[in-house]
DNA sequence: CAGTGGTCTAGACCACGTT
DNA sequence: ACGTGGTCTAGACCACTGC
């Protein structure tokens, strides 16, 4: 891990003690660079890193500061990244029902939200996701055979995301996530034992590798009583 | 304007008009550098730019490319930014009608939510909005006198985004949003036209200026049919 | 092994806030 | 006027890719 990272990491950790309290001034940028025998820029990267998380704030010609409103930023950001299996370890007992399982071409609307030829065959994966025993997430998954292989019914029942990570190691890079609401359909009545024309929230989503490829394109549907969205947007720079 | 963020538009420009087609490899850091007179550090701030919006790729060793998917990642990024006012301005005629605007004490909570005393009024404001004379979302603001001033009924009626960009000078940071699905309740019955037990998909929405400070706390439904949201999420180094 | 992006430095100057 | 963060440089070395 490069030394930016670390400082980072370091500065963060401080945060997160209380060592630093919210709304307090942190040390100034030549300082910490004396205290982490480093350059200011270097310290400025780490600052970068802590600003994208929201936990500082930083304002030119009076200082850096730790955001008033930092509570516990890193769980709502962390709480994006990796799948529900990752989400949910340690706190519920997350298990899988494949309904269906296969390899097939693509249709033509399939392969360009792929981004990939026609000719490429993709997996076609529909699972059911419980959460304690309880039904949970309804997930249509189309993922292309060019990016992802050894993919089998076995991994499907358990986290493909950590299959995708830890096995074939690829590395996971951003998504485009379109959430909206529905009407229950009858797959979600059957399966996720929803009422006629209750809400049910969608997410539809494409997910990409870092070096632009993209390996997933889902439609995932939740019971609109157990669970909901939480998204961190940063403004841009004016 | 910062000599990297007039580079990073440079470049993006030329992306964006072709001069570089996506999956194609832009010219080393190096020669960047060179073209625009400039440090290689300098260049890599602008890369950093690209990168965060998704417009390249960049692969150690190798080179920096278009990335291979990227389409009009910048709609999808604005499309976060500014109001319903701003998003839709030039593509449909937005209008609003105030249904209640009042200055009072904030519940405990709410304080809790804005992060100010309780002694600190609060506007309270529940409006609805129309697309092209359409019912479109409803709308109940929670925001602190502390931080909003000289807000009236008047101005409501508008663009409260703009107003306090372009009338109070004050710059928007960042927001956390909770996305969840609900079914219709009376006001959603009575203003958006919804049926009973029709989905409607809720915002939980609270908005920072880059100081830090709490500026709006509000709660937006939307017709299931007449709306979604987009949301671009960037993976964490690991 | 050559070429590319990634990290890091020491020092300089600028822009902004505060006093 | 002073202190802070923001930007920028020229050059160095490291890490990774691909021939």
């Amino acid at each position: 891990m490069s030394l930016y990272q670390q400082i980072a990491k370091k500065i963060r950790q401080k945060i997160e003690n209380g060592d630093y309290q919210p709304g307090e001034a942190l040390p100034r940028q030549a300082e910490l660079a004396n205290e982490f025998n480093t350059s200011r820029v270097t310290i400025q990267k780490s600052l970068d890193m802590l600003f994208n998380d929201n936990l500082i704030i930083r304002r030119q010609g009076s200082g850096t500061f730790v955001s008033p409103t930092y509570s516990s930023a890193l769980d709502i950001i962390s709480s994006q990244y990796g799948g529900t299996t990752q989400l949910f370890s340690g706190k519920a007992k997350v298990s899988t029902k494949v309904l269906h399982f296969e390899i097939r071409l693509p249709t033509p609307e399939e392969s360009k939200k792929l981004n990939t030829s026609e000719t490429v065959p993709v997996y076609d994966i529909y699972r059911l996701r419980f959460l304690d025993n309880e039904p949970y997430e309804l997930t249509k998954s189309i993922m292309p055979l060019s990016v992802i292989t050894n993919l089998t019914e076995e991994v499907a029942t358990g986290s493909i995301f950590s299959f995708i990570k830890n096995e074939l190691h690829l590395e996971i890079g951003s998504a485009v996530r379109r959430i909206s609401a529905d009407k229950a359909n009858n797959d979600d009545v059957s399966y996720l034992n929803c009422r006629n024309d209750d809400p049910v929230l969608q997410v539809s989503q494409t997910i990409s590798l870092t070096d632009g490829r993209i390996f997933e394109y889902s439609h995932t549907r939740h019971r609109y009583d157990k669970g909901s969205i939480v998204v961190f947007n940063k403004m841009p720079i004016s």
